[in-house]
DNA sequence: CAACGCAGTGCAACATGTTGCATATGTCGG
DNA sequence: CCGACATATGCAACATGTTGCACTGCGTTG
């Protein structure tokens, strides 16, 4: 599992609360590990619990206290050994797949607007992280070290949605073709 | 949640034994939704109870009794109602780029292996992938219907690959650049 | 003959992720 | 002034996925 691997690069790039560590998983790192606020709070918890992080309880005027995590000499060990194992890719897990294989158990079109529903979101997340490459990397071939990886994270996120996108308007040009040529039978 | 849904597709397609579902789940659609038989067994029971589907048990001589399940009308309903469903994209979870991402925080040379591993992974994907499609869908330009949906379900798995394959190769060449430029330190 | 793999089903315990709710305070707009 | 929103943390219940084990009986291989 790695949960706990990712909250671990993202405090050791910077310490924070839990609240921060939440919003920081719904951008940057949360384009390739999804994580709501509760598990991170109950994650943070079990972390200290294993002595990887520290916490610093810090009161604060006109607004609640909050707890700041930080990485601790046995996270840094951990998050060292947890890079170097070996682990396979993971299983895919793609449903609009299992609704294009099964689309003709049902209504074909409905299916059809999924896939250009999902189309769409595709090209709305690979809008955004075409405007953070250019905002943020415009000249990636100087980049190096940590500035490098994030780039290179980025770029999955942006193949991976130029991919999807693709894999879209692929499905549905073929299936509007096929709708053509077996008008309003099947 | 899909998993009923992706073993609706699957009995549709042809009614079986829980065991030989897992075998499936091994291959064809495991390709994009992984499933253990645990879990398979599991589920189809909570599948009967719905009334999605229906058993029957079948004694074998020399072989352990089996049971083989049917999608009932109900099923057909369920299936017919999901694939209309709207949903969203489901969130990424790539720990390889969780990684990347952290790989100054390691051993830089460990992460490139783990990089260069996935690569190999893909690659091998990719080729049971390729040799699927080039003995079972020699001319895709004329398939339809169902035949059409399962060629493109490879499709998705082909450029799946693909893209991964080609991220790999981006991070290695980046990083194998960036290390030539900064000899032993960072 | 023992060991192993294939066919076949299943439980129990655990890890992980999701959903809904609870709670507190300050600011800002209507 | 009231409600919405941001800050900040958390529990409980549930759904889902993983891991390890248990049991049967046949055929093959060492």
């Amino acid at each position: 599992m790695a949960l706990e691997h990712a909250i671990l690069v993202s405090l050791q790039e910077k310490s924070g609360t839990g609240y921060e560590l939440a919003r920081r998983f719904d951008k940057s790192i949360g384009y390739f590990w999804a994580a709501s606020h509760q598990q991170i709070y109950r994650t943070l918890k079990r972390m200290v619990d294993l002595g990887w992080v520290d916490v610093q309880a810090v009161t604060q005027q006109g607004r609640p206290d909050k707890k700041v995590y930080r990485v601790g000499a046995a996270g840094r060990a951990e998050l060292r050994r947890w890079l170097a194992e070996e682990d396979e890719p993971a299983p895919l897990r793609n449903d609009l797949a299992v609704k294009v294989r099964g689309a003709s158990m049902g209504d074909v079109d409905k299916v059809m607007e999924q896939v250009a529903r999902h189309r769409d979101r595709h090209a709305e997340r690979l809008d955004v992280y075409l405007a953070i490459e250019k905002r943020d990397f415009p000249d990636p071939s100087n980049l190096s070290g940590q500035r490098l990886h994030q780039y290179l994270v980025l770029r999955a996120g942006i193949r991976s949605e130029q991919g999807s996108l693709e894999w879209c308007d692929e499905v549905l040009a073929a299936m509007r073709k096929d709708c053509e040529r077996t008008p309003g039978d099947e």
